[in-house]
DNA sequence: GATAATTGGTTCAACTTTCAACTAAATGAT
DNA sequence: ATCATTTAGTTGAAAGTTGAACCAATTATC
């Protein structure tokens, strides 16, 4: 990543694309997250539960569902422990692999996201979704398409060799 | 914010654009993040940093700088107190209004950020920009300007109405 | 000019996130 | 079988963040 050749900073463009990216997408998840406060969710907390109610039977290993909610598997199990206390989830042994547990979501877990989910997807239209052109979605379909699959290979490369 | 009406869920198409979105995002700014690693810095004190050293005379007023930088005042100063500790800034009373104080970039300070600038701005290209065609940087402009104008303004009629 | 309201900024307590250390089970190699 | 490795997940402490309460100075009001 260290680079020894003379900087390219960005010119005018580039920089007006970037910044309106940061910017919008900060205010954006900030008014996302307080949209959800009445539900007493998180963005990320509701990640977890949708996650797991999409999941069949309701309920999944531990890490699989960090990876799918893109949390490390520490800030899950703390993030359990909260929810849990809330009645939301459960967590039960895993009998196949006894080093492991199975997430559950209960009854009232299901009805908390069934409550929240309307109102999250209002939100996320209103705020953003509804703005956009048909266009403009595909493009930035495209676009973060693009850069999650190029983020993955730059990983990829960066593990090895350099 | 809350609907009474069958909530519309997002079509296919719609659910690509935002899903791509978030993921990308969120995998970007772990990349960026920790590509500053490197230099002591979060992406949050890096903008706090380059706010402060396009300012004149490399100080600003602590509100001003919290307002630029998208954190809040409290957020600013935890913040304040460990790069002061670090060197890089210090504030400075405000003789014009006593409540105040300025935030000012020491030459320490100055030096990280310009060794830190380079490898950054190389990031940001690498796993974003130079990822864009000329058409795509427009393009998202375009969108994220306008979201940001849309917030703005769903929140100032949030203010007052119901 | 007294006092009420606002503004600039910090602080404390609660909560969240990170990171490294840890336990225990599973897998693999010899 | 034994020992080393890896995998699943938790824990505890340190660091970061939030939000309300707070102090002091400034501005507005009468």
């Amino acid at each position: 990543m260290a680079k020894k050749s003379a900087p390219r900073w960005l010119n005018p463009r580039e920089m007006k694309a970037w910044r309106s990216y940061i910017i919008a997408s900060r205010r954006l998840l900030e008014a996302l997250d307080s949209d959800l406060e009445g539900h007493d969710l998180t963005m990320a907390d509701y990640e977890v539960m949708a996650q797991l109610s999409d999941a069949p039977g309701r309920r999944m290993r531990m890490s699989e569902l960090a990876e799918l909610s893109m949390l490390s598997k520490s800030r899950l199990s703390h993030r359990m422990k909260v929810m849990e206390k809330a009645g939301w989830l459960r967590r039960e042994e895993c009998l196949e692999d006894r080093r492991g547990y199975w997430a559950v979501m209960t009854d009232k877990g299901w009805k908390a996201i069934v409550a929240a989910a309307p109102s999250h997807v209002a939100s996320v239209r209103t705020r953003f979704i509804d703005q956009l052109s048909v266009k403009e979605q595909e493009a930035l379909a495209g676009i973060f398409g693009h850069v999650t699959a190029e983020l993955r290979n730059q990983f990829k490369n960066e593990g090895s060799g350099k």
